[in-house]
DNA sequence: CAAGTACTTTAGAATAATTCCAAAGATGAA
DNA sequence: TTCATCTTTGGAATTATTCTAAAGTACTTG
């Protein structure tokens, strides 16, 4: 073999996490290939068709760890659902409202001048720039 | 009287929407001072201040059809929580993720350059900017 | 490598936000 | 006024997510 499989239980490690059977799983799904956005409801299936048994709250309970570790930013485009980009690097969203879409684009082309300083008593956490088309 | 108090009939009635009871006192309270962020649930308990009976199911009615008619923006920036923005104009929010709390900033003096074309067979609807920051 | 402890998973209940529904009520055109 | 149409309403239904307590698994230590 030339390349090595990455080593997600290693992984899971270095961020603080147990490599549990279901969380390896997920992993695997998640950063097994390229940049992924997925709701808890459409991993949850694509982790049931690989045979192992994780539940809907266990699906849950790792994005929100995945999340705080750093492993995946949550994105909060449309009411009621949060999509999860395995993409932890900069960069921003295209939205397509009709069908909740979602596609990155490398935030390293993209220039913002002339935001306004934050509110007194607060720091800057991020930036996000969401553009909205529709077909 | 110097300023004529807005005729909040008038303007849902040239939105094509019909002045109900509900209806103007909803936009009474949105519309009748400054810019305003409220989610359903605020606005439910605003309006019920006033002693106009209004169901919440009504409440978000009349959100959705506002924001159809353009008399809204919706806003979101969690998981779960619409607000719902008096402010129609170009502008862009911070967000503090602490609590919840949205701040405007008009967009005429942000420049985004660099955004790359919308994917194909999409045509740009909006561009939103959130400003995330902590406290 | 046996044990124990702490961390995880799980199914289902609980919660929260929002929409749906069918019946009752209000609005505006004629 | 009359009536057809649009609205409101309370409660049930739906959807997304979190919570809970019990059962299971992983790591540490001896």
């Amino acid at each position: 073999m030339t390349g090595t499989s990455p080593d997600f239980a290693a992984r899971l490690r270095s961020a603080g996490l147990r490599p549990t059977r279901q969380r390896v799983a997920l992993a695997r799904v998640l950063f097994g290939a390229g940049h992924r956005h997925v709701t808890a409801e459409s991993l949850h299936a694509e982790v049931k068709a690989t045979r192992i048994p994780v539940a809907l709250a266990t699906v849950y309970n790792a994005l929100n760890q995945f999340r705080d570790a750093g492993l995946l930013h949550e994105v909060v485009v449309a009411p009621g659902r949060s999509y999860f980009d395995t993409n932890t690097g900069h960069h921003h969203h295209f939205f397509v409202e009709n069908d909740g879409e979602l596609h990155d684009f490398p935030a390293d082309k993209v220039t913002i001048a002339g935001l306004p300083a934050p509110p007194r008593g607060t720091r800057l956490s991020r930036v996000d720039v969401v553009v909205r088309v529709r077909r």
